[in-house]
DNA sequence: ATATATTTTAAATAGCTATTTAAAATAAGG
DNA sequence: CCTTATTTTAAATAGCTATTTAAAATATAT
């Protein structure tokens, strides 16, 4: 029984590498042999770690997962309602244009929505409600108590789906309809400007 | 020279059939073959008829832009520029759904958005351009002449961007993110919602 | 009715990509 | 240093799907 280190380093470049790969591609289009040329092994690697390619991207899913993982409403202890709002939209447009973990995660995360794979486990749901459930009482509070959990639900959705244009767009096409290529300035004004969008729209879905 | 009328009609039915699965699932996860079958031709057809699979896309493209182009202001020529807005959010969110050419058709345009396959000629984006320039030019009137344009872009991304979750999440997502299937009713209130919600949005955007 | 160009069919082929295989290389314990 | 389990490598294989092929069937002009 001999046990080798090295082992266990490509087998994290790989994990790195699919999530990338994944996060870029989808399920379907990521080829190994590109997830095995980033991660500098030889192409036989994804199978013998992982079994094959299916086992891999579930995987790289909860290792993100995992990495990223909890409510995230680290220093908005004392904020207002309003500026927790701010606050998650800002921090949600950065995590979509950055490819830090979390974005690819998110990435992988909006393909799972628009088409699944099936090779997540079916309650999968429940690893982003935390989170979910951070924003929605967030806008919970603004709206008051007496507002339809259907009305606070679809205000939900109105700004999550705002947000998630960056990343159901492409970054060309993205170029196109916004006349201009996307800077982080443009990105931060994009973000004041679905904020303020976003919190007079909750306040007439509120009324009434 | 023979000239038959029979590869008209076929052609034809591969036009839809085409369209209907690439909507579905793209060009990369469409098959050849489930289009055959939908068509009811033998699997030869279509090569036969369009030499390929990436001309099939583009012809089955152009199809269907040309069978529901051109502005789409019927009937909405005395209305306000608000209730042009709700008429114009309905009517989207109605689209997305039913598959229709025209849902369909948008469903292959933002799969293309999302996803650049390269196949459509580069300059596609024009054919979109009368239906979005309707739409602006609504909002250009809700918010005033003294707008910045990138106010009036932000608002339209909004907007559509709103409504695209419909296309952009699976149904079976759907239903467990709000909670219940996916009804006529339920896309009716949702497009109600997303009305109000905007309508606010876009006042609020005009200010200042 | 016949000839002929067109369309349909079934089967073969080709191309891409995931997976398997067996041999070679390597790390670590003794 | 030697042994042995583990890891890496290059090449072979398998599976799926688009495409090609050639023969059969069909429609239409004459």
């Amino acid at each position: 029984m001999v046990r080798r280190e090295d082992g266990k380093e490509t087998r994290g470049r790989l994990l790195d590498a699919a999530l990338e790969v994944f996060a870029e591609s989808g399920y379907r289009n990521a080829k190994v042999a590109e997830i095995c040329r980033r991660a500098g092994t030889n192409l036989a690697a994804v199978n013998y770690y992982f079994g094959d390619k299916a086992n891999l991207y579930a995987e790289a899913w909860q290792h993100a997962f995992y990495a990223c993982a909890g409510p995230i409403a680290s220093g908005s202890a004392g904020l207002s309602p309003v500026e927790q709002l701010r606050l998650r939209i800002q921090n949600m447009m950065q995590d979509f244009t950055e490819n830090s973990i979390r974005g690819q995660f998110t990435r992988l995360y909006l393909m799972e929505l628009a088409n699944p794979t099936g090779l997540i486990q079916d309650n999968w749901h429940e690893l982003i409600e935390p989170q979910r459930q951070e924003l929605i009482g967030i806008i919970r509070k603004i709206m008051g108590v007496d507002a339809t959990d259907e009305k606070v639900l679809f205000c939900e959705m109105s700004i999550i789906n705002q947000c998630r244009a960056l990343l159901t767009i492409s970054r060309s096409d993205l170029r196109y309809l916004l006349g201009q290529p996307l800077s982080p300035e443009l990105v931060s004004r994009w973000a004041d400007h679905i904020t303020r969008f976003s919190l007079a729209g909750i306040q007439a879905a509120a009324k009434r």
